[in-house]
DNA sequence: GTCTATAGGTGGATAGAC
DNA sequence: GTCTATCCACCTATAGAC
């Protein structure tokens, strides 16, 4: 079921690394909160890693789920990346940073499976917003220089950039209006 | 002097800071690599926290000059920028990220003292380049819309978050790729 | 300034009862 | 599945000799 013990662990340890990093908490953090012992959590999560990784596992499916939603609007590629930027909006406003941005940013400590479902992540973004530039620039309500690729990648280190330092200010419109502007440019 | 211990002590720090975040090296580590106790480093810096907060302070002291160094040049605000987004491609080839694109991510671990002087950093960095944004604008060689101020933070933002998401591909070229595109976007 | 030694705490992880 | 109890490695930090 969706609110079983191993899914309310990922919901904790979810917040935590997106709060405080993949370093920056431990089990006896997701035990105070969900009320059981560590020893508990090492039956459904062995190891710390393959918590992580589970972690991103799921993190990705419903990013997924949610840019499938953005398809199934019809609205136009111009409408749909202002979608897209408005997820990472919504994160920020609960005190969050990306999931995958955080853990970008502790790539040097990672063991390798989280790293590679990181950087699948990562992969999974850009083929979706090659894809609707590509429908965007097609349609003419977008233009961009360089490849798809290109403008996929400039916009998703923006957004992760733009994220984490506003939320080292505690100010979710300075987040807006980079994003705001970064979409501005890719207007036709 | 400028190789006394202390200096030594931040050269290393600096570098694991850089590479696997504060949360992510220990006084032994350093002890390690500079061939001392851990208790000789204590001498030098009570706490990890001033650790710390000596370290942006140097980091902010070092990239400011550097900053000063471009003015210096008397090149025009467009080649300004350009070596502006070299510090960063540098920083990535040594295989670092931004010592406080690194700290931002951390931010929710750090003690106030460090995240005050992250901010500062960001903060001065976001006046340089308001400076020379407004520059290039009187002189016809820049064009943004918006505020220098809003200009300036995308332009951060979008170094910061493509340098770590490149990192984590190990792949300094999508950095430079980003960098060329996001500069290009600033051109009259 | 650097050392040895150690305190006091927390980290991830396991064994075995229930 | 969850518990108690425990292990051992590591952490930051300090005391005090040299």
């Amino acid at each position: 079921m969706a609110t079983d013990t191993s899914q309310r662990i990922l919901d904790i340890a979810e917040r935590l690394v997106q709060t405080r990093g993949f370093n920056g908490f431990s089990y006896a953090d997701i035990a105070g909160s969900l009320k059981v012992t560590k020893a508990s959590l090492h039956y459904h999560f062995p190891a710390k890693a393959d918590l992580g990784q589970r972690l991103i596992e799921r993190y990705e499916r419903n990013f997924l789920a949610a840019l499938e939603k953005i398809d199934a609007s019809g609205k136009d590629a111009r409408e749909k990346l202002r979608r897209y930027a408005a997820i990472y909006e919504e994160v920020l406003r609960a005190d969050r940073m990306c999931l995958c941005g955080m853990l970008a940013a502790e790539y040097g400590t990672l063991p390798k499976p989280m790293r590679d479902e990181m950087r699948h992540f990562f992969d999974a973004n850009e083929r979706w917003l090659v894809r609707v530039l590509q429908e965007g620039r097609k349609a003419k309500v977008l233009r961009f220089s360089g490849t798809p690729a290109e403008a996929a990648q400039t916009l998703i280190g923006a957004l992760e950039g733009a994220m984490m330092i506003a939320r080292s200010y505690g100010d979710v419109a300075r987040f807006k209006a980079v994003g705001d502007r970064v979409l501005e440019g890719l207007n036709a």
